[in-house]
Formats: C-alpha cells, sequence, structure tokens
DNA sequence: TTGGAAACAGTAATGATTACTAGTTTTACC
DNA sequence: GGTAAAACTAGTAATCATTACTGTTTCCAA
C-alpha cells in the first residue's frame, strides 16, 4: 500500500499536464489554489518530488537556482532564455550518443547527462532587434 | 579603473588553481581561511563571481544545489557521481557539435550548452561491488 | 599625498526548499 | 458499514546557499 490517492497529488499532476511552459514550483502552487485554495505549498513540493520520483513527471534544473517542472516525460531537450527566463521544448535529434562519447575513457558508470541550450529566445530574438 | 587589485581575489585564485575536484564557495571559504583567517564569506562570494564574470573561472551548476568552481577553462565536460558527489573532470572529445542540432529547428539564438553525465565514479563503483 | 572608487569584514536579509506536527483521508481487512 | 494503520495534508518553522547592506579599509591615478 505504499502509495495512497490523493485529490492534491491528482489536480497537480493535471494542472502541469495542461502546461508546457515547465513552471516552477510556485507557479504551480499559485495556479492550483485556484481550484483547490487551502493546498499548502509544502504539498506542492511534497507531490511533484513524488511524482518526479515515480517518473510521472520530470525535475529540470537550468541554473537559474528555481527548479522548473515537465509533465511530458519523452526524451526531449531544452533551451534556456538568457534574457526572459523562459524554458523551452526543443525540437532536435536525439543526442544520447554523447554518452558514448563520455563511457569512452572513463573508469567508472554513466548511467545518463543532464543538458540544456542557451541564448535568446524566438520573441526575445525579435525584441532586441528594434 | 574598474578593477582594483585585492590580495584576497588572488589568494582565491590561487587556491582554485591547485585544485581539480571543484570546490564549492564554502570549501573555498574554509581553504583560504587557513591563510587568511579574517576573510569573510562574503568576499569568497563575491570574488568566485567577478572571476567567473571575467572567465577567468568557471562556475558549475551540477544539479546538486550548490554552486561548483573550477579553475581549468579550458573546454571539457564533467562527471557528477550520483553516490558521494564528487565532480570529476571527464576526457572526451568535444561534444560542440549538439549545438547545430539544436539550431536546425530553432527561431531564436543559441549561444552556448551546458551539459554533464552522472553515474558511480570509478571508486564508488568498487566500494558497491564488494 | 590625497580623493574617490573599489573592496573588505561582519552581519542581516532573501528565497527556494525541506522538516515537523497535529489532524485528516485513504484503503485493506473484517 | 466499521476500523485501524499508513499515507497524506495544512500550516508553520527551520535550513541553507547566496546576496544585500553598512561602515571601514585599501588601492591607485593625478
Amino acid at each position: 500500500m505504499a502509495l495512497k490517492y490523493s485529490r492534491q497529488r491528482e489536480v497537480i499532476k493535471d494542472f502541469l499536464c495542461t502546461r508546457k511552459d515547465h513552471p516552477t514550483a510556485d507557479v504551480v502552487y499559485m495556479n492550483v489554489r485556484q481550484q483547490f485554495p487551502n493546498i499548502s505549498l509544502g504539498t506542492v513540493y511534497r507531490n511533484l518530488t513524488l511524482l518526479s520520483d515515480m517518473g510521472e513527471i520530470i525535475r529540470l534544473r537550468v541554473g537559474d537556482g528555481v527548479d522548473h517542472f515537465d509533465a511530458d516525460t519523452s526524451p526531449h531537450n531544452h533551451f534556456v532564455c538568457s534574457e526572459c527566463g523562459s524554458v523551452i521544448d526543443l525540437k532536435m535529434e536525439n543526442i544520447d550518443y554523447i554518452q558514448e562519447a563520455a563511457r569512452k575513457d572513463f573508469s567508472g558508470r554513466i548511467d545518463g547527462y543532464s543538458a540544456y541550450f542557451y541564448g535568446l529566445c524566438g520573441s526575445c530574438c525579435r525584441k532586441l532587434q528594434s
């Protein structure tokens, strides 16, 4: 009986599924609170951690000091805008082969990697031109 | 006269050059304090940020919630042990070409990427076998 | 030498996240 | 349906890395 049903967890997961912008815990909290006014921030954090431990969502660490969460667990990469901070999905070929390159001259075991790209997003690019 | 000499900054940089294990700000502080007992943690943080802004050192964010610093600014990749948390240099071919893959179908501008590998380091591998 | 910018030590504040606690909900079993 | 243990919750306090503030000190160009 390790895991019990929880309405709060369902609502959090459902909310995350509606978003493609990789919200932070705080953004999840703000939004979920509209349907669930009494939910506590701790509950949001606990369930986001639980869901990501179960592999139902992904925790993204893109170096801005705040964790982002993604309900899309299919393999894909991310881009972070240095200007506006938005986190965007990248449509690109799979680059898992970089693991082979890393394994070549390494005595330990490589289980995976974390990679993200940064620069200016399309909309910030346009703004900076004008 | 934007940048002035500072003994503290020099000592911090020198210490970092002696280390290949990518210490955190706190580790730098602990060690530098042995030669410089009155140095303040804020000074360590400020100078690490300054040095990395100038490109003399690199700030590493490997998802453990603490920044690591590296005096080796030549292009190379890093490995993080999931067991002991150590951060290790990887000798591997350059993988900058993944940026081209990312640029292919993207409307913004890609300036760079951040990547690190994780798994078990050599020494933790051996420990877990016995 | 000296004036002002830059840096400093020491301390307080910030902000994301985690831990704690007493009460509530879920669920396996009767 | 009843019930009890385990999981979960809200609310709050604590943690911990990092940054900001403040009054003093150091550096350096003129």
